[in-house]
DNA sequence: GTAGGGTTAG
């Protein structure tokens, strides 16, 4: 190809060569050597139908990059004559499946004002671009069907039959009725049309006439079963799921990925985490999206060991080129308390999406590193990436966890008048939340006023935790009763309100918010706390006395609770629900989740390893003390996530400045 | 020389 490049013009030479080019271009497989016989071709002005050729190459090489992408766009627009239909239909599959299937739709348009006829194929791939993205669909999807008449496509035609069927079935706004009528009105139909009208009403949640067509399906093929298994696990059957996946001719990937995601979605980290292992055992290779679904689960349970193991399988199978799976990792990472290593991930990426920053911010704003934030927010603009509101909650709540006052403002302020985004009620409540824990109740209050929404529980609970700061009870407790009001089923603002009845002394308050509760039927969500070791993930509530070494995490708080008395720990017992004596609250105390698996932690890991214990809820005031001196007495880093933060507790004192 | 359906995303 290079002594072609270089060679003179001859064109019987050129003709020699026109096989062996037409045939390389197949097998060739990079973007570079797409753009050297691209030369190749201009050098020897070689006719058109080549062109044809590289388009196709750039545009179907296995991981089709946006740079391949541009690259078969310039190509294409700089096209010397008339585009044939089989480039123009080339271009248009290619960004029907890209992310951003509109300009499938666009480079339609222009095809159609050049006065080119769509055939066959060309309506697959507008189908397919509309079945995309709900907008798309509603502004095109009819016309389009329409237009495929127009055009002459019989409804015989099964792959453009099968397309609508599809777009119809599973775009947001359309509706499978639509599809449905068109799947009973269709001559032929293959496996695909099948699986598309079943996908269809599995994922409206209609598992009924979905199983009712799977049963009357003639050849079912390997993704009929998986189209099933999700249809179960999105209504929440997962041992109706389970059967299905367990009794399956073939249980592909995607099979397994399904059943991976879909536990993950549920808030079910272990069962996935589960599957993950199994899957290996048996010999199959996770991808890159097994990958992002499983990473999520780790994430949720704070596994460190597994994120990492992950992490070193990905590195193994290069995938971390892929930006979806650094962006998982660095979730995983920054979440299960290691903001360094996240930082690492991030810095090592060579391409970001908006999704990156905003996981980096984000990560760093719950580590409490505001500064760090906000020059990463710098940084994000000088590389000439857009924020949106996803952006400003991360930045607000670096302000947060920080106290960074004046910098919310100007981030609150800016957002509107400089990025022209709209502040929603989350970027309120963040707002809120900020002046609630400066003491500037009144300020929190007058931006309430003016908010565009009505204050949702959200605001509320910020406006809660500002009156507690301030002390202001009075009004905490009115607060506290429109919240009951506002959701009379979530336990957490009974547990609040009967605490602040509670610290006040007022126990008659105490009996009867707990006697509603018990009235309604609401039971409090219990504390839990769960530590990895090796692997396993151990989890401990209040008082548990379930684990394996019961008998020695008690003694090891016998001797933690010694020499915490020694070191001049003090309970809290301004924090204790019950009405109980104060020997009583002492040791209700010292039996809190977070306790138990900090003790736990300090009998199995060694001297100088971290310890790193996540709480569902968030960390109780008495334990946040008591970590405190644990870290300090036993020379211990304890590395605590509770429901909103990371506690990184260290020499006697928290990263939190005790702001939470 | 192009096609249809299933699995991911803060």
């Amino acid at each position: 190809m290079a002594a072609l490049l270089n060679s003179p013009s001859h064109s019987a030479e050129v003709a020699i060569h026109l096989q062996t080019i037409a045939s390389s271009l197949q097998s060739c497989s990079s973007l570079k050597q797409a753009k050297l016989f691209h030369a190749c071709i201009l050098r020897n002005n070689l006719p058109q139908h080549l062109y044809a050729k590289l388009l196709l190459f750039c545009t179907t090489s296995p991981t089709l990059s946006t740079d391949a992408l541009d690259y078969a766009t310039l190509v294409f627009q700089q096209l010397q004559q008339e585009p044939t239909i089989f480039m123009w239909n080339t271009i248009i599959r290619c960004y029907a499946s890209s992310n951003t299937p509109s300009q499938a739709i666009s480079f339609y348009g222009s095809m159609r004002n050049r006065g080119m006829k769509p055939n066959n194929y060309t309506f697959t791939f507008i189908i397919k671009a509309c079945a995309a993205d709900s907008c798309l669909f509603d502004l095109h999807g009819r016309a389009i069907h329409a237009q495929s008449i127009v055009f002459g496509i019989p409804n015989s035609d099964v792959h453009v039959y099968t397309s609508l069927v599809n777009m119809y079935a599973s775009v947001a706004g359309g509706n499978v009725e639509a599809a449905r009528s068109l799947f009973d009105r269709m001559q032929y139909r293959t496996a695909a049309t099948w699986n598309a009208i079943i996908a269809g009403y599995a994922r409206k949640e209609n598992i009924k006439d979905a199983q009712e067509l799977f049963d009357q399906m003639p050849d079912k093929d390997e993704q009929s079963w998986n189209v099933m298994v999700c249809g179960y696990t999105k209504i929440g059957k997962f041992d109706e799921a389970g059967r299905l996946f367990e009794g399956m001719p073939v249980r592909t990937l995607p099979s397994w990925n399904a059943m991976i995601s879909a536990y993950v979605r549920a808030s079910r980290p272990v069962e996935a985490l589960a599957l993950f292992r199994e899957m290996q055992i048996v010999g199959m290779r996770p991808d890159e999206i097994t990958v992002v679904s499983v990473l999520p689960a780790c994430t949720q349970l704070g596994a460190l060991e597994s994120g990492e193991w992950i992490h070193l399988y990905v590195e193994r199978n290069r995938f971390d080129r892929n930006i979806s799976v650094c962006n998982a990792i660095i979730d995983m990472y920054s979440k299960s308390g290691c903001i360094d290593k996240a930082t690492a991930v991030f810095k090592g990426m060579r391409k970001r999406s908006l999704v990156s920053w905003n996981t980096m911010i984000s990560g760093l704003a719950i580590h409490g590193r505001g500064e760090e934030a906000s020059q990463l927010f710098i940084e994000m603009e000088s590389e000439g990436a857009v924020p949106d509101d996803i952006t400003f909650v991360g930045l607000l709540n670096a302000c947060a966890h920080a106290g960074l006052v004046e910098r919310a403002w100007i981030y609150f302020e800016n957002m509107h008048k400089v990025y022209g985004i709209q502040p929603k009620i989350e970027h309120y409540g963040c707002m809120v939340d900020i002046l609630g824990r400066a003491h500037y109740l009144k300020e929190a209050l007058k931006l309430i006023n003016c908010m565009p929404f009505e204050p949702n529980s959200v605001i509320l609970g910020s406006l809660l935790s500002a009156c507690r700061t301030c002390n202001d009870f009075q009004f905490g407790e009115k607060i506290l009763e429109k919240l009951v009001d506002l959701e009379p089923l979530n336990p957490g603002y009974y547990v609040l309100l009967s605490n602040m009845y509670a610290s006040a002394g007022r126990w008659e308050e105490v009996i009867r918010v707990r006697n509603l509760m018990k009235n309604r039927g609401i039971e409090k969500k219990p504390g839990c706390c769960s530590i990895e070791l090796d692997n396993t993930v151990h989890e401990f509530v209040v008082g548990d006395k379930t684990h394996q070494q019961t008998k020695q995490i008690y003694a090891k708080l016998d001797e933690i609770s010694q020499k915490l008395d020694l070191a001049g720990y003090v309970p809290d017992t301004s924090v204790v629900l019950f009405d109980l004596d104060e020997e009583g609250k002492a040791q209700n105390l010292s039996v809190h989740s977070e306790k138990l698996a900090v003790a736990f932690g300090l009998l199995k890991t060694r001297l100088g390893k971290p310890i790193r214990v996540v709480k569902n809820l968030r960390v109780c005031r008495d334990c946040h003390s008591a970590i405190k001196f644990i870290s300090q007495v036993y020379s211990r880093e304890i590395v605590l996530r509770d429901c909103n933060r990371f506690h990184h507790f260290k020499d006697g004192s928290c990263s939190c400045n005790n702001f939470w």
